[in-house]
Formats: structure tokens, sequence, C-alpha cells
DNA sequence: AATTTGACGACCG
DNA sequence: TCGGTCGCCAAAT
């Protein structure tokens, strides 16, 4: 039950209008891996803001784009089209410092 | 015990 | 950029 605890604790830390990958997380949790974090949303994701982890490549959660686009638009996320923008948007959880703060 | 299945990811053509 | 392919990890069949 611990594994569950730790990722929705890193998914509640992400701020608005940031966002990170499944890998992500799964490199902060240090164990498991982004499928396994998948698997860990998918059952218990709704009491956290899901739409801030998306997929590698910046396309929102796989069967609920149309609802996670519209929070993350709403937010302010750097946004690339119907992806986010991760190389701006990105949350740096080590140091909890971001690229866009850091000089 | 073997196989399939995901809210995934890196690589390659 | 876009697909296809393969690797990955645990849980459910």
């Amino acid at each position: 039950m611990d594994y569950v605890e730790h990722v929705l604790r890193a998914v509640e830390a992400i701020p608005p209008g940031r966002a990170c990958a499944y890998s992500d997380i799964a490199e902060l949790v240090g164990w498991g891996g982004p499928r396994r974090v998948g698997q860990v949303m998918s059952a218990h994701g709704a009491a956290v803001p899901w739409w801030r982890v998306v997929r590698a490549d910046g396309r929102p959660v796989r069967g609920l784009e149309e609802e996670a686009l519209s929070r993350l638009r709403a937010e302010g996320a750097p946004m690339r089209g119907d992806r986010v923008d991760l190389s701006r948007a990105r949350f740096d959880f080590a140091g909890h410092r971001t690229p866009h703060d850091t000089p």
C-alpha cells in the first residue's frame, strides 16, 4: 500500500500549470516503473490532480484527453497544440525547482 | 505456471 | 513527425 501513497503524494506536489511524466514519478519514487505508476493512477488517481501527469511525449492521459486538456489549458500550462510542452511545464521534484525558474 | 493487459517509454526507419 | 516494435513491471486471467 505504501507505493500507492508515495505516488499520490508526488502527484499532489505538482503545482497548477505544471506537469510531469509517468516516468518522472517512477524515478522519484525509486522503484516500480512508469507502467506501475499508470496502474496506480488508474486505480487511485481520482483523488489527486491526475491531469498534471502526462505521457513522456506530452500527450495527456489515455482515455481522458478531453478533460485533461481543458483542465491543463484552464491552469495555463504551457501547451504545444494538443500536448503539454514538457520542456517548459515539467516540475522538478528534486529541490522543488523548475527549469523555468532556473537562470 | 503461462499469457494478456494496461492512464508507459525508448528506439528506429 | 508519425507509426511500428520491443522492453518493462505488476496484476489479473
